[in-house]
DNA sequence: TCAAAAGTGTTTGCAATACACCCATGC
DNA sequence: GCATGGGTGTATTGCAAACACTTTTGA
C-alpha cells in the first residue's frame, strides 16, 4: 500500500498529496478542536491538526475516513471536505498538497489514541488554540467558517451532541458555535416548531437543580420533512 | 516547467493533479457554462469543462487563474475553488485528481479561444448541457449549488453583468441562478435599500420601449459597508 | 431555604409578500 | 396607436426580537 509520498523523478518533484482534518467536539459547553502534539520532524513536538497520506487506492473521503478512525476509533463520523491547500511553500521540506476535511465528534463515541505521527492528543477551546505549524491556521479558520454557515442551514449541529440531549445543550452549542448568544425562549420555540425534536419520556439524572426533559434527533424525520420542502435554518 | 502528471515510480503510480473549470457567464437572460470540444482522447470530440495540469511551480489559485486566462483572454476574472475529486476510477487512463474552480466572467471581458487541448468553445445554457465525459456532471452540479448559495449572501452576481446594467437585468440574473421568479418591487425596494448600487445619469439606447436607467457596482462601496457590519443577503 | 437551571407567553416592530396600473419609447 | 418593458406604493401577514417570573430539584 503506497502513499502519496513526494520524490524527485527524472520530470522533477511531484506533490504528495496528504489530508488534514479539523475534528470539532463539543463539551462544557464549549466548541473543541482536536490537536495531535507532533512526533516528527518539521515542527516536532507542536500541536498541529492531525493527517495522513493519501494512498494509492483511496478515493479522498475514504483516506480522510481511514485517518479519522485510526484517531478516533469511530468510523462512521460526520465529515465533510473543507479546501484544499496547495501553496508552493506551505510544507518546508517539499510540495504537499493537503486537502482538509472536517469531522463532528459525538463525545460518547470516540476513544483517542495518538497515532504514530504523534505522541498526545488533546481537545483544544476553538478560542484558545496554541499557535499551530505551516498553514494548519489557516485550515483551521476555513474550516471552521464552514461550519458556522452549514449548521445554520443543515441540522448538522446534532453530530455534535450525545443522543439524548437537553434543548439548553443545543442552544449552548449554537451559541459557541456562532460565538454568540441567544435569547432561551425564542430559541427553543423556533426548534421545537420544527417538530425535528423527539421527545422523550426522560429527565437528567443527578443534577442538582430541576432536571431538564431529554430530547433525541432522528435524522429520518429530517429527511422525509425536507422531501416536503421543509429547510432547516437558524 | 513540468506539470503534474501521473507517472510509474518504483513506488508505484503517483496521480496526476488537474484543474476543472466551470465558467459561468449570464447572456440573453440566460446563466451559461463554458464548454469546450476535446480534442484528445479518451471522449475525443465530446463537449467538456475546460481544465489543464497544475505545474510545478504554481499555487493552485495560480493555476487555475492561468487556465482560465489561457481560455477567456481575461486575467482577473472572480474565481474560487470549489472541491476536490479524487474517486479512483474518475478518468479512465490513470488517475487523476481534479480541483474544481468556478469562474464567473462579464460578457464584455473575453475572447474566446480554444486551446490546445480543444478544437471549439461554446456556451451552452445550464439547463440543456449535452451528456459530459468523466465526472464533468458531478463537478458542474457541485459548482452551481456552491455559486446558489453564494450569490444570496455574497455580491459576487455583478460579476457576471457589464459594468453598466439595468435593475432587471440583475434580476434576471438572480432568477436565473436561483431558478425562480422574483417579485419586482419587492425585488428593487430590497436591493436599492442596501445602497450598493450606484445610479447612472444614463440609460439604455436603442431599445424599443422606455429606456432604463442604468446602475453601477462599485466593490469599494460594498467593504466599507461590510467593515460597518452590513450584511449582504437576497 | 437557598442556589441553579428549567420551563413558559405576550407584545412589538420590521421585513417579506402580494398585488396593478401608468409611463416612455420605437416601430 | 400599439407593443414592450420601465417604473412605482400600499396593505397585510408572519416572523424575529425583546422581555421576567414561576417551578423543580438537590444540597
Amino acid at each position: 500500500m503506497k502513499s502519496y509520498n513526494s520524490k524527485v523523478t527524472e520530470e522533477g518533484i511531484i506533490p504528495s498529496l496528504s489530508i488534514d482534518c479539523v475534528i470539532f467536539g463539543f463539551e462544557n459547553a464549549e466548541l473543541k478542536v482536536l490537536l495531535i502534539r507532533r512526533a516528527q520532524e518539521p515542527e516536532f513536538g507542536k500541536w498541529a491538526l492531525p493527517g495522513g497520506f493519501v494512498l494509492e487506492d483511496e478515493d479522498l473521503d475514504q483516506s480522510a475516513r481511514r485517518i479519522l478512525e485510526e484517531l478516533t476509533g469511530v468510523s462512521n463520523l460526520y465529515m465533510e471536505q473543507v479546501h484544499t491547500f496547495g501553496e508552493l511553500k506551505r510544507f518546508p521540506l517539499r510540495r504537499v498538497i493537503t486537502i482538509a476535511y472536517y469531522a463532528l465528534v459525538k463525545p460518547e463515541a470516540y476513544q483517542l489514541k495518538p497515532g504514530p505521527l504523534a505522541t498526545e492528543v488533546k481537545w483544544c477551546n476553538i478560542n484558545t488554540l496554541p499557535e499551530l505549524p505551516f498553514d494548519h491556521k489557516d485550515i483551521f479558520d476555513t474550516s471552521l467558517q464552514k461550519l458556522r454557515r452549514k449548521v445554520r442551514y443543515e441540522p448538522i449541529g446534532f453530530e455534535l451532541l450525545p443522543e439524548k440531549f437537553t434543548l439548553t445543550e443545543i442552544q449552548q452549542l449554537y451559541e459557541a458555535t456562532l460565538l454568540k448568544k441567544l435569547d432561551k425562549r425564542n430559541f427553543r420555540k423556533k426548534l421545537l416548531k420544527m417538530n425535528l425534536l423527539l421527545p422523550l419520556d426522560e429527565i437528567q439524572q443527578n443534577v442538582a437543580h430541576r432536571a431538564a426533559r431529554l430530547y433525541s434527533f432522528d435524522p429520518a424525520i429530517y429527511h422525509s420533512l425536507k422531501e416536503k420542502g421543509f429547510h432547516f435554518e437558524i
